[in-house]
RNA sequence: GGGCGAUUAGCUCAGCGGUAGAGCACUACCUUGACAUGGUAGGGGUCACUGGUUCGAUCCCAGUAUCGCCCA
């Protein structure tokens, strides 16, 4: 017997654990039949070795987890390949912080051989973490086919990647600005890169006047306390001598004073004519004594404040693009660290002494004094602006210039665009495709050296004299070197690594034992679908794109479903810092992981976020509860499976009204996982489960149940035991451990189950639709919903049984009466035999729907004057309805134009109308 | 500045060219032998605004307003 309440906490493991004994989610067996089916692969978004499950994951794997149950059921051969990707700095961080909590010498103090070992260590001791949680979370992925980009296969691919793509050109060393990290000392992609706005508050003009008629000073002391707390926010206004005319300023503005060490240009608009007769003139550097040319290029906009803009162009994306039109030297200022240059490289770059080895917002400080001392600040002025920050260090990002490795990817976007544009891949939702159009077809060098030692080391070696030698190993490395120079040379290895998307970008193949040719490769690439949420559009999507079309010459997946972003119940974003973070395993705890999945699919409606609160947690919670009583009800009545039950053959009303309604609601459940319309199918399962069947299926037999028709009991006991099997098979992909239990549990009368419910056939009944039945049961339903609404109008006590006398039925509907009195008399808790007159006896309440009118006999007990109001009420709106149809059809313009069956549905709603006025009336009439 | 999206019940959201829906919340009643994590009944909406298309618009189109996100 089954418990009172379903306890998630006590069954997940035990359902969790029969799967894997079964081995019921390895891919290439076969599960039914005798023949393997058709191939249905998804690769995991792999999530990063360092992480934990949140929400956002819980709802990208319970969709992924839908689709592979599902397609498992309809007898796919499913391969959901799992794993996890090696995070380059995240992981090289986590591991750093433990050395240092733990007082070790640092990275660079052990070296890199013995860091990476610490790291393999962390690895194997911490990285499994998300794993176990996806699994908690009932992910059927398989298992044993677990991947993580370090391996020693993905790095093979990672290996014959960067060659290939270094032979064809489509690789190359470049020195470019890049975005870097100062703080962990490393470029990092724009992708990585978060703008924070700064806001300022000082403000401060120089010859400014106060109400005395005194000059303003300038007060640094709170000048500087405020470039403490946030160094940005505030742009500086300078004034730069003309060589040739010292008196003469031409003034520029900027939000990071310390760069002008490295001014190379002033720049303002070819026509904007204050500056005409100025261009090409030198400008004298301040502090630095450098002179620099004022050139003329559009960039700089007339409009803002002088029109003319220093160009920096070793420390500013955009200033870089003008230097290189105008021909301006580049010179860096900055050290790795974002301090300024020292020693030597400071004395080469003309840096002067006073701010050499100097932190960046020292610096900043410092030279707004010095140019103020100089008489050439000009103003200072509160602004508000984006300052570039590292997502993972949270420091501020310099440009800088150095050394870096460049895929192409502007050549290997072209395929990538045109298979999108073919709809070879399509995403789901459709608009996202422009989002991945626009950013494919602006698509910038996509810089993948990162100076960290965790990840794959780049296969680039290099000579004496700075030659390098890209090989699969340092043995072809040597070989190569030896036919350049003639003989042999010690060569040292490039000491980058590759950014972590790099590998990822070959994950739908690498995964499936690429660069060999192996079945697994031939059977299950292309990949059915990539799920995952739209932020990951440029990291994975368009990378995975590029690289597959390449080395595969195939899509990587046909469709893309993008799906919605997990919001606090406020719609704020989930972030630590907030504290709105739900925790998905807490609240698997609590509810279950069941309900949580479920919760997220039924919210999952295409391009809209998801506002995730407790409460709808906790409404599916019950809604397991509910399912878990009615297969508790069907097993108190002995609801057992018959193996040669045919749901066609059903005799009773009830019962083929029941499997029709199961066909429905399974086709339904169907369309919307085959659109990935997750909620459309949540939604459909669980109106059919709980709106259905247990509020009117099962109350409809009961007094089958508890009567002597052994014959009919039968019948509707093997139809309820079928019935509850549907369901389970088309609520398992949502609720699979529920399922499964119930599934294992309802033969404990009946006959064995041959298999899992999970490796069970989903189902696809056809034929089972009966009009008459259809009808039969939705008149009893609505002459028990009337019952019951005039019972409470009337306040007839709910305890009460009432008598019912059916007014001018005809003969069909007294049958139907008879055949279902019990049934009626029970819902609507009506005392003796239904009886029939031609008229409605005095004092009675009526009930006048469609097609009958019911009469309830309680004179002295309901208010006649109550009664009449409320008919009275219910005539005025029927003759509203009226109204409304009768213009339709008075309008010759709708009778000729409108869809005919419009006008037919028109016609039939005047006539129903007009009827149920009729006898409205009449009943009103009798109350006087 | 460019792009995308949203605006429907108190809240969160479905829906969609032809009688406005759900869940939660709310009100009343009910411990009836599956379930109080429940049952029954009920209240509650100018479908943001303005035009247009149409026999008919919450739905399609254009514009306005407000909000959100992405990219510069």
């Amino acid at each position: 017997m089954l418990e009172k309440t379903y306890q998630p906490a006590r069954i997940e493991p035990r359902i969790h654990e029969m799967w894997e004994k079964a081995q019921a989610f390895k891919c290439g067996q076969v599960n039914r039949g005798d023949s393997l089916g058709e191939p249905y692969s998804i690769v995991i978004p792999p999530p990063n070795v360092t992480g934990s499950l949140h929400m956002g994951h819980a709802l990208n794997n319970t969709l992924q987890d839908i689709l592979c149950r599902f397609e498992r059921m309809r007898g796919k051969d499913v391969l959901w390949q799992p794993g996890t990707d090696h995070a380059g700095i995240a992981t090289q961080m986590v591991v750093e912080r433990q050395m240092m909590e733990r007082q070790e010498p640092s990275r660079r103090d052990i070296g890199r051989a013995k860091f990476l070992e610490k790291v393999w260590a962390w690895k194997e001791e911490s990285g499994g973490t998300i794993v176990n949680q996806l699994k908690r979370l009932g992910a059927s992925c398989d298992w044993s086919r677990e991947r993580f980009t370090m391996d020693e296969g993905l790095s093979e691919a990672v290996l014959k990647v960067f060659v290939e793509l270094y032979k064809a050109g489509l690789i190359y060393k470049d020195k470019r600005l890049v975005n870097w990290d100062p703080k962990f000392q490393t470029a990092i992609s724009d992708l990585e890169v978060v703008q924070v706005e700064a806001t300022g508050k000082f403000k401060w003009q120089d010859g400014q006047k106060n109400d005395k008629g005194e000059e303003v000073a300038l007060d640094f002391k709170a000048l500087n306390k405020l470039l403490d707390k946030n160094p940005g926010g505030h742009m500086f206004h300078f004034r730069y001598p003309l060589k040739d005319d010292p008196k003469r300023f031409i003034v520029v503005a900027t939000t990071r004073p310390e760069t002008m060490l490295g001014d190379t240009g002033v720049a303002v608009h070819p026509d904007d004519e204050r500056y005409t007769d100025l261009v090409g003139k030198m400008i004298t550097l301040p502090l630095v004594g450098r002179e620099i040319p004022l050139v003329a290029d559009e960039y700089s906009d007339p409009e803002k404040g002088t029109g003319a803009v220093k160009i920096t162009p070793a420390h500013d994306f955009n200033d870089f693009e003008v230097g290189k039109r105008c021909d301006l030297e580049r010179i860096n200022i900055l050290d790795a660290h974002a301090a300024i240059l020292d020693g030597a490289e400071a004395e080469e770059a003309g840096v002067p002494k006073a701010y050499r080895g100097m932190d960046r917002f020292v610096a900043r400080k410092k030279i707004v004094e010095d140019l103020h001392a100089l008489g050439l600040l000009d103003k200072i002025e509160p602004t508000t602006h984006q300052v570039p920050h590292g997502d993972r260090s949270n420091d501020v990002i310099e440009p800088w210039l150095t050394d870096q490795w460049y895929v192409n990817a502007e050549e290997l976007a072209k395929e990538a665009i045109k298979v999108v544009e073919d709809g070879e891949t399509k995403f789901i939702p459709a608009n996202w495709d422009k989002t991945y159009f626009e950013w494919m077809r602006n698509i910038q060098p996509w810089c993948i050296s990162r100076q960290l030692w965790w990840g794959h080391q780049i296969p680039a070696w290099y000579g004496p004299d700075g030659e390098v030698f890209v090989a699969h190993d340092e043995a072809e490395a040597v070989g190569l070197a030896k036919k350049h120079y003639g003989k042999d040379v010690d060569l040292t290895r490039d000491e980058d690594v590759l950014d972590t998307w790099f590998s990822s970008a070959l994950w739908p193949f690498s995964t499936l034992g690429w660069p060999e040719e192996t079945p697994e490769l031939e059977r299950y690439y292309p990949t059915s679908v990539l799920v995952t949420g739209f932020d990951i559009i440029f990291f994975w999507v368009a990378r995975m794109m590029m690289m597959g079309m390449y080395f595969q010459k195939q899509i990587p997946f046909k469709d893309v479903y993008i799906h919605a972003l997990v919001r606090d119940e406020k719609g704020q974003k989930m972030s630590k810092s907030k504290g709105n973070v739900m925790d998905p395993l807490v609240i698997i705890d609590e509810y279950g992981a069941d309900a949580l999945r479920f919760t997220l699919s039924a919210m999952a409606a295409q391009g809209r976020d998801i506002k995730l609160s407790k409460q709808r947690v906790e409404g599916y919670r019950n809604f397991s509860t509910k399912l878990w009583n009615a297969a508790r009800f069907a097993e108190m009545n002995e609801c057992v499976r018959q193996h040669d039950f045919n749901p066609k053959k059903v005799e009773a009303t009830v019962n083929k009204w029941i499997v029709g309604e199961t066909e429905r609601a399974a086709k339904a459940v169907t369309a919307g996982i085959e659109a990935y319309r997750f909620n459309e199918a949540a939604g459909a399962a669980y109106e059919f489960v709980w709106g259905v069947f247990c509020d009117w299926y099962l109350e409809l037999i009961k007094p089958q149940l508890s009567g002597d028709d052994e014959h009919e009991k039968a019948e509707t006991r093997a139809c309820v035991a079928w019935v509850l099997d549907q369901i389970l098979k088309v609520l398992h992909p949502f609720m699979p451990f529920i399922t499964e239990e119930l599934w294992a549990h309802m033969v404990e009368h009946g006959e064995q189950r041959l298999s899992l419910l999970t490796l069970s056939e989903w189902p696809s009944p056809e034929g089972l639709q009966d009009e008459i039945a259809d009808e039969e049961i939705g008149w009893i339903v609505e002459l028990v919903q009337e019952i019951r609404s005039v019972r409470s109008e009337m306040n007839v006590p709910a305890g009460a049984k009432v008598p019912l006398v059916l007014v001018g039925a005809n003969a069909e509907m007294k049958v139907r009466c008879e055949r279902h009195e019990d049934t009626i008399a029970r819902l609507a808790r009506l005392d003796d035999e239904i009886e029939f007159a031609e008229v409605a006896p005095s004092g009675s309440a009526l009930i006048v729907t469609g097609e009958t009118t019911a009469a309830i006999p309680l004179e002295g007990v309901i208010d006649m004057d109550a009664e009449k109001v409320r008919l009275a009420k219910e005539a005025d709106e029927t003759k509203d309805l009226l109204k409304k149809e009768k213009a339709k059809l008075d309008n010759p313009n709708f009778v000729a134009k409108a869809n005919p069956e419009a006008v037919e549905t028109a016609r039939e709603r005047v006539e129903e109308f007009e009827g149920r006025i009729e006898r409205l009336t009449a009943a009103l009439k009798r109350l006087g």
